[in-house]
DNA sequence: CTTTAGGGTCTCAAATTAAGACTAGGTCTT
DNA sequence: AAGACCTAGTCTTAATTTGAGACCCTAAAG
């Protein structure tokens, strides 16, 4: 299930489905997984539960409000679960679960894909970025 | 390069080597590709090259503003070309680069993972809604 | 008594996105 | 010939999201 042609007939599929929000399951699921912070969320929870401050400072430009709504997102969705421990100042520990645990396997290969591709982009951009604002001597001579 | 081991270690190495924006080749790419309007339109020029209007017209819930800089993004990143053809009314046709292409399998993972598991996350959050407003008669008895 | 820590919530401001009017040039209709 | 319409955008103006950071509560530490 990795040749081009299975891959060109899923992406057919679902366009023939429509693209609607809600009807669609793609979007629906990839609206979240695509969603700026969940990403990065699954991947610091992929090697450990941890807990809110811990994740925090693993990604420290996220903003708590944001976090916590990730992470409620996350919760909802069944990725991950919260359990919440009564200590002293109470802690709160994040766990992937197995629903969770087993998108880690797709998200990597997508990870992969941006090492891999990741100078080939840089170098597009630049040329891009370079031609829109570089050649001022550089049309074709009419 | 598909069992949990290395993958937790992909997420492990990606984590170490920090998640700053910027310096991260993930979060570098993984932010133009989780854009909302990315995969969506990777998707739509997947099956072969499209024009601006018909491109809207897949995904009519995209603003003209939107796709336009979904498309522009999608060139600067040398993931799609741009091709004018200076009929009458002009009209210009995105295609896939073979970078672009190359995306398409990963994503597909990410999209097969999203159709297979569609089920479980509709269930889970009807739990969690449920839960959240549901038992109005439930709590224990003081 | 003040500070620190943990896990959030809340408010306000900044940034992003959506909606849709408007443009330019040429064709089609009447 | 006047007016309507097409494509591919741009621009302006809302509405929605996100970010930054103040603020809450409890309990231990200093």
């Amino acid at each position: 299930m990795s040749d081009d042609a299975p891959l060109s007939t899923s992406f057919g599929d679902w366009q023939t489905a429509g693209f609607d929000a809600g009807a669609c399951p793609v979007r629906n699921v990839l609206d979240r997984i695509g969603d700026k912070w969940t990403t990065l969320t699954l991947a610091a929870l992929a090697a450990r539960p941890r807990r809110f401050s811990e994740l925090h400072r693993i990604m420290p430009d996220i903003s708590k409000r944001m976090l916590t709504q990730t992470l409620r997102d996350l919760e909802r969705d069944g990725l991950a679960t919260r359990h919440v421990f009564p200590t002293k100042p109470p802690s709160v520990e994040y766990r992937l679960s197995p629903l969770g645990r087993s998108v880690l396997h797709p998200l990597a290969g997508l990870i992969g894909w941006a090492e891999q591709n990741f100078a080939a982009i840089t170098e597009a951009r630049r040329r891009y970025d370079t031609m829109r604002t570089g050649p001022p001597a550089e049309e074709e001579a009419t």
